[in-house]
DNA sequence: ACTTAGTGAATGGTACTACCAATCAAAGGG
DNA sequence: CCCTTTGATTGGTAGTACCATTCACTAAGT
């Protein structure tokens, strides 16, 4: 493209130019909803989508990467560029942010979770079939195992609850609820020393006891119990420490680790 | 920089090249929770930051414009880029394309919002001043007055479900749903016409007369209530159209509208 | 002395080019 | 038939040029 010099050059085109990048982001939700992209689909080389869009290869690359980030494409050098399938950590990224930016505290995190996952566990006691207790007994079984090793042991805890969300056939909630546990897990780690592995499995136990009975009010009363019990052993440790600030600086020092 | 051509070209640098706009949103993480960037600061300029970091304007400005779609900094042609203090919206833009590409149905969402409204509701009516009560009132005086106007009325009602969630003061939960509220939002403007606002209106008062007791479990019952009263009405409105589908063309054509 | 118009520097937005490194597929040789 | 090599393709980064907007400073006018 040539640039105007002289009088021509303030007649700017009838569409508005501004926002490029956000434009191309919302023409590629079109895409999507439209069902022209599907998911595991390739996408059309960088630049010839930038020549078919009319637009410059940095601006297109601009809203790739946002997508990329927010999980939507997976970028390949020398390969391409890849719709996901169904993207369950598009909303860790932007969450991270959050907790920084509102100051949100371990305690409000851990709030959150008092608020949904006992009702969860009232519809993974309903729904669940023999399969899905089954998978949570294979879980909680991997748990018993890594007792003694406390690091695994949290990723072990995790994933219990994780394995709940997805019985318990609500996927908004468990997508939402997989990043409040990715932010909670750093901290976990910390305190996990001090908490009873035992204790612990004892009350994963009566969960599992409860759902397998398929008595929700009872899964849903087991569930508040150990996520109360965990909030007052994480609530003792954070004391000691300056409770609100924690957070962050773990967030800082975890993505200074993995080079990030 | 200058390009080396020959032998000298493979020596690339120690540390890994790789995926440089990613580590430049790390490290502008770290320079928020290190408390250097304070909300409503203004950065640098592009190419001053630029030459710091090391990296091309490029790859600085896809990193800052993940940032600026994530709503965490604002950036202004012609003054500069500003970061964001609590940032509501930074989940929206990922939840709509986690809807997408999930084929997240309206009937999944609302099941969420059946699964955590009326625990906040309760939690509202433990935690209540005078002042929220009379915010909450005054919300629903609105509603009263614009019974007759269908698209206002639907804003209004997600005011009241938003001033709710500010109320029962957990921030994390309130985020995540005022999100799963504007995806609601436009199909319920469609099915609204179906709804009586007297009905809704009685529904409302219900609860807010349940808070205003400071009864949790009424209020509790109450939401669950006007909740799943709408979910019926938009299940059966919602039927008569591809039922999955019918969120995403809105969403698409929502996005054309507004010719993003 | 105060206001106002104007000028210029700084800033974000876009376009374009050049080069690198990784990948893949097709051609060629064993 | 299998392996290697070569070449084209692709994403990743750097760098430059130009535009439009904004802001602060200057100078003219009152």
């Amino acid at each position: 493209m040539l640039y105007l010099v002289g009088p021509m050059a303030a007649k700017s085109p009838v569409v508005s130019k501004d926002d490029v990048t956000g434009r191309l982001i919302g023409v590629f939700k079109n895409l999507i909803s439209e069902g022209t992209l599907t998911p595991g689909g390739r996408l059309p080389a960088e630049r010839d989508l930038a020549d078919t869009f009319g637009v410059s290869r940095s601006s297109l690359r601009q809203a790739l990467k946002v997508l990329e980030i927010m999980g939507v494409i997976s970028q390949r050098v020398g390969d391409g560029t890849y719709l996901n399938a169904g993207a369950p950590s598009i909303l860790s990224e932007s969450m991270e942010f959050l907790i920084l930016l509102d100051g949100i505290s371990f305690h409000e995190l851990m709030e959150a979770r008092l608020i949904v996952e006992p009702e969860l566990a009232a519809r993974a006691a309903i729904r669940a079939t023999p399969e899905d207790i089954l998978d949570l007994s294979d879980v909680h079984a991997r748990m018993e195992q890594r007792k003694s090793d406390t690091p695994r042991l949290v990723e072990a805890d995790l994933l219990f609850h994780q394995t709940l969300f997805r019985i318990s056939g609500n996927r908004v909630c468990s997508i939402m609820f997989t990043v409040v546990h990715q932010s909670v897990h750093q901290l976990m780690a910390l305190t996990a020393a001090l908490v009873d592995p035992e204790h612990t499995l004892m009350l994963h136990r009566r969960i599992i006891t409860a759902i397998r009975k398929g008595d929700a009010d009872e899964a849903r009363r087991r569930m508040a119990e150990h996520l109360q019990d965990a909030t007052g052993l994480l609530a003792k440790t954070a004391a000691k420490q300056t409770e609100t600030k924690l957070l962050t600086r773990l967030t800082k020092l975890a993505s200074q680790m993995d080079g990030r």
